[in-house]
Parts: C-alpha cells; structure tokens; sequence
RNA sequence: GGUUCCAUAGCUCAGCUGGAUAGAGCAACGCCCUUCUAAGGCGUGGGUCGAAGGUUCGAAUCCUUCUGGGACCA
C-alpha cells in the first residue's frame, strides 16, 4: 500500500473529471504542519488560469470529483485553493493491520530490473581510510534497497588493482619475500608498505627502473611477475574484506572485478571504437573529440582511450567495464558511486559509450557522486601528521566510546552482552553519520559528530527498536501470535501510523535517487513519532484496558519491524537490549 | 582561461516535481526518572535562506547578474 500512490491516482482522475487538459500537473504532497492534514493537493491555484475560475471554486469541483471515500476522514479547501486530506484512523488501521500481516510490510515488489551497482572501489595499494567509508556503505544501503524492491542486483567491487604504482609496489614486496618474509607480514601495514616502496623509488639507485621493468612485465603478463601481484593483491584483499565486515557490508570476494580484469578487454574495446568511427587518431593518441561537450568557441572536449606511447587510461577501463555491464551482464541500470571530482569523467564516459552502442537507449548509466571530505578548516582533510584517518582507527575508536558509554549505564547485562551492544553501537553511529547526509558537496569531518551517540544518531534508532523488545518481554506477549484491533483514537497514535504507513515512500526514493540520507530521515521521524507515542500512550501501565494494550502493541511492533527493515537497508544491526 | 558544483540558525545538516508561519540534531537555558529502558520526553531563545534583479497567485526551490568558495578540464 503506497498513499502516495493512491491518492495521487485518485487525484489525476479528478482533474481529468473537471475538465483539466491533459498533462495538468498534478502537485501531492505530505504536509509539513499539523492542522492542514495528512496529505495535500495543491494543484487548484495553477489551474485558475487555465480554466479561467475561481482557484477555491476548482478546489472545491476537484473534492466533489474525486473518488475517496472510507481512505478519507475529511478534504477540506484551504486558503488560496490548497486541499488539505485527512484520512480516515479505521481505514488506515485496516491498512497498517495488513502491512503487520505481512513479511513484506505490504510493500509490493517492483517490476525486476538488473541492476550493476558499483560501489568502495578501495586502491588496493593502500589501506582504507576514512574517505572509503561513504562510497562503501551508501553504495550498500542503495544496493540492498534495490534487492529489498525485488530487483536483482549485481555488486561490482572496481577494485583499483591496477597501474603503474604496482611496479614500484612489486618490486619492493620482490625484495621482502627475497630476504625470507612473510607476504602477510610485510604487508601487514599497507601504508608503511607503500611508503617504504616510495622512499626507495625516489631515492634509491636502480629501483626506479626495477620498477618500471616491474610495470612493463606486469602488462605483458610476465609468470613470475603476476604471481607477486596476485600474492599483493590477495592480502590487500584481506585487509578490505576485514573492514567489510566489520562495516557489515555485503561486499564477498566474488563481487572483485577490479581494473585488472579488464586488462584484456581493452584493445578489443579500443578497436571497436576506432571501427564504429567514434575514436580517431591525433598525435599518436586514440581520442573521441565530443562536440556536445564543446566549449564556446566550439572546440570540442577531448577524451583519450589510448596514449600515444600505447598505454591505457581510465577511461579504457571504464569502457570496457560498460561492454561487460551492459553487454554480457544485461544491466538496465548501472549506479556508479564515487566522489565528485570524477563527474566530467563519467559524463563523457556515457556519451562515449552511448554513441558505440555499449549503452542502448534503454539502459541508464547513473554516476552517483559524493564530495570530499574537509576538515574542520574547511580544507582537504589531515590529521595533525598530514597523514590520513585510517578506518579501522576510527571503527576503534568507535566502540571503545560506545563501551564506555554502557559501563557507565546501570545494566543487567553481560560483561560479552555489552561488548556485543558496544559493536553494534560504535559501528552503527559511524556508519549512520556518513549515511544520513547526501550532498554532493564536500563534507566536514569531525569525530565528535561522527561518534555522538545523542540525538539524530543510529544508537537513538536502536534504542527505539530495544525499547519496543522490552515492552514486550515485559508484556509477556508471543511476538508472533499477537492478534488485536488496531484503533488510532489518540493524535500520537496517529501520527505514527501515517510515518508507519510511508515507509514505501521513502525507499522508493532511495531506490530512484540512490540517496540513502531520505531513509535516515523517515526512520528518525519514525523512531521520534514513537518516541512520543511512547511517552504519551500508555501500555502496560495500570488501568489500560486489554483492548487498548493489545492495538497499542500492534503499533508497537509495526514500529520495531519497519525500524528493523530500514536499518536493515542501511546496514546498521539492531538489537533487543542496550 | 573553459566547464561545473556549492552558499540555509553559533556548529553540522534536512527542505520531495515552486505552496500556507523555512525544519532537525548539537551547543545554550528551563522542566520531567517510586510510573512500559532518561542513549529518552516537553519547553525557551536563536534565520533579511550569500547579494541584487526577474518569472509567478505564490520562490530557500526556477531564470539572469554579481560576490565568495570548491572541483574538474586545459
């Protein structure tokens, strides 16, 4: 059940009723303030210039037109021509009576789409930081919203495995496993590894071109040589899916396809190109000049899929990535989430693609951007080393604050209860901070906020769920075999079941707009609507009558399923005590 | 130089295809734990939505110019 959706319907019917030409807007909205009802159309006030009347007259032809009865209490004309609906407590009872019914919370699955979502894409020659986080858990929420709306997702982990760092990277792990380590232990730090690699290739004598001999055998695909890379890359791996699951990402090592499994693609990819005319020489390179993307005095961008030395870019790479999406992989939607700066990148990316026919005019190609993260200056984000905040610290420290927030509790539980909760808890509020922003602008840093645990945080969201796990322990209720009428007789009640029932709004949302952040937003509303349902509506205090207790755990549970399913979305455990 | 994005409360951010009195959280101040978990609830203060024009019955939202900042391309 989507209101939205249906009252909407209702509405278009309306217009086409009063004689509206066809392809008259049709403005339904929530409403933002109490006293002007649930939902409103504000459509009448544009039609008066159309229709030539009264915008309070069509307002009020639209309500006697319109086709509502038991979904609405009241529809009342407000002010210039606003309709205010109210609808009906019983109808929505019977509705959110249904959705509690059902696994699926009464949200029907859309029409199947395949969808690639591509999403972390961490530089395996480095640990991940900080910066990795919102790529990694938005693309996730998105990728499990999709899943949730019935569509079948397929997760590409563009894993940068590749280029010319790798030489300089093999030729020093040469020299480690020579001298008799461990791979895992001379990687055991990627960022000293990497550095120490740097050190010697800008001071060292001779290492530089072992490096670069090192790229050159690599490219070839030298024996020896891929076997070093493969034992790099295999560790590298290791260290991302340890933060993975920590972050509890879904991310398995069957979604890796990394740069380097494209290395063979891209001559075909090149050459097809050339064939289908799109791609040219100039000064030995292989370029696509794009005369949609000119600037004013006409030149066109230029966008290279091929140095003139032969190399490969990119933009190679991402080509190919499409052919193997949209051609083998049948994608109809692609969600590429990195940060902004590579925006004009993906732009002509599409429209190099678009032209070979690796994307066909059914398929969308959807570059989701997000921007980088600031300090607290305002500027390009260090630590007081100028290094930067490596995620795991940060996951650390995040737990470790958690705990120490639940020792300070009174509490029945565990000494391992607690660690668990300080988990879920830590892991969660780091997660929901970056989450719950969407801008594609560049975002401040700060550990306070991304570690507060108070207000608009995921540990608020989870102690809303715990809250409704305790009444019921206490009620003594089977969670599963609770039968009752719901009845919405006080304006808390109410409220909650109006957020209860747009639950379908918000993830559709996510699901178009690949913006977790309106998910976050719905589930705090909800968890606050509860919260003062909570507070203004009695359960299982004294001179509760049985008929009320049992509606109001109804709603209650209603709440902690969709709490749990939206969390669940966005990635963030819940638990039944805390 | 070209392209493009951004500017909302002291701070961090929402604001859906233009709608009624611009909303949250944090911070500040006041109240509520013998009463279903106070990681909570209720309340107060805090804004010329960067500036100026324009379109519209109606603009934080759309258009133009300007100011300031960022990014990308060269």
């Amino acid at each position: 059940m989507n209101l939205h959706t249906l009252l909407l319907d209702k509405f278009k019917a309306a217009l086409i009723a009063i004689g509206a030409p066809e392809g008259t807007p049709a403005p339904l909205s929530r409403t933002t303030r109490a006293g002007f009802g649930h939902y409103q159309f504000n459509g009448a006030m544009a039609l008066s210039k159309v229709l030539k009347q009264n915008p309070r007259e069509i307002a009020q032809k639209i309500v006697d037109a319109v086709e509502l009865d038991t979904e609405v209490e009241k529809l009342e004309v407000a002010g210039p021509g606003f309709i205010n609906i109210y609808l009906n407590p019983e109808w929505l009872a019977q509705q959110l009576q249904a959705a509690n019914a059902d696994v699926r919370l009464g949200i029907e699955a859309e029409q199947q789409q395949t969808v690639v979502v591509d999403y972390s894409a961490p530089n395996l020659a480095k640990e991940m930081h900080v910066g990795h986080l919102r790529s990694t858990i938005i693309g996730d929420a998105v990728a499990k919203t999709l899943e949730f709306l019935g569509h079948k997702v397929i997760r590409q982990n563009h894993m940068g495995d590749w280029g010319t760092q790798f030489g300089m990277l093999l030729a020093h792990l040469n020299d480690k496993l020579a001298a008799n380590e461990v791979a895992e232990t001379a990687l055991s730090d990627l960022e000293d590894f990497y550095r120490a690699a740097k050190v010697r290739f800008d001071n060292e004598e001779g290492f530089a071109d072992r490096a670069r001999d090192y790229v050159v055998r690599l490219q070839s695909g030298d024996a020896q040589c891929m076997q070093l890379w493969q034992n790099f890359i295999d560790v590298s791996i290791a260290h991302s899916e340890e933060v993975y699951d920590r972050l509890n990402v879904a991310l398995k090592r069957s979604d890796v396809m990394g740069e380097s499994a494209y290395n063979n693609d891209l001559a075909a990819t090149v050459a097809e190109l050339q064939s289908a005319g799109i791609v040219v020489e100039s000064q030995g390179a292989q370029v696509a000049f794009l005369q949609e993307m000119a600037d004013k005095e006409g030149n066109p961008a230029a966008y290279i899929v091929q140095k003139s030395g032969g190399g490969y870019l990119y933009a190679t790479t991402d080509q190919a990535a499409i052919r193997y999406r949209n051609g083998v992989l049948g994608a109809d939607r692609t969600l590429i989430f990195t940060d902004v700066r590579q925006a004009l990148h993906f732009k002509q990316t599409e429209l190099v693609a678009r032209k070979a026919g690796f994307i066909n005019a059914q398929q969308s190609y959807e570059h989701c951007p997000f921007g980088m993260m600031l300090g607290s200056d305002g500027k390009p984000f260090k630590t007081r080393t100028g290094g930067t905040v490596k995620l795991a610290e940060l996951l650390d420290e995040a737990i470790e604050r958690a705990e120490v927030l639940i020792n300070q509790r009174e509490s029945d539980l565990s000494a391992q209860e607690r660690k668990i909760i300080a988990d879920k808890v830590g892991i969660g509020a780091v997660k929901y901070a970056d989450l719950s922003k969407n801008r594609t602008t560049d975002y401040i840093f700060n550990w306070d906020s991304m570690l507060s645990f108070e207000g608009n945080t995921a540990p608020y969201l989870q102690y809303a769920y715990a809250r409704v796990q305790s009444i019921f322990r206490k009620a003594h209720v089977d969670d599963v075999n609770l039968q009752a009428d719901i009845q919405l007789d006080e304006m808390q009640e109410q409220l909650l079941a109006i957020k209860l029932m747009q639950y379908v709004e918000a993830i559709k949302q996510v699901s178009n707009e690949a913006t977790p952040h309106v998910l976050c937003t719905y589930i705090y509303e909800l968890a606050s609507l509860f919260m003062g349902f909570y507070e203004a509506c009695p359960i299982l205090k004294e001179g509760i009558d049985e008929q009320t207790k049992n509606s109001r755990l109804m709603l209650a549970q209603l709440t902690a399923k969709t709490l749990q399913s939206g969390l669940d979305l966005l990635g963030i455990e819940t638990m039944d005590k805390m």
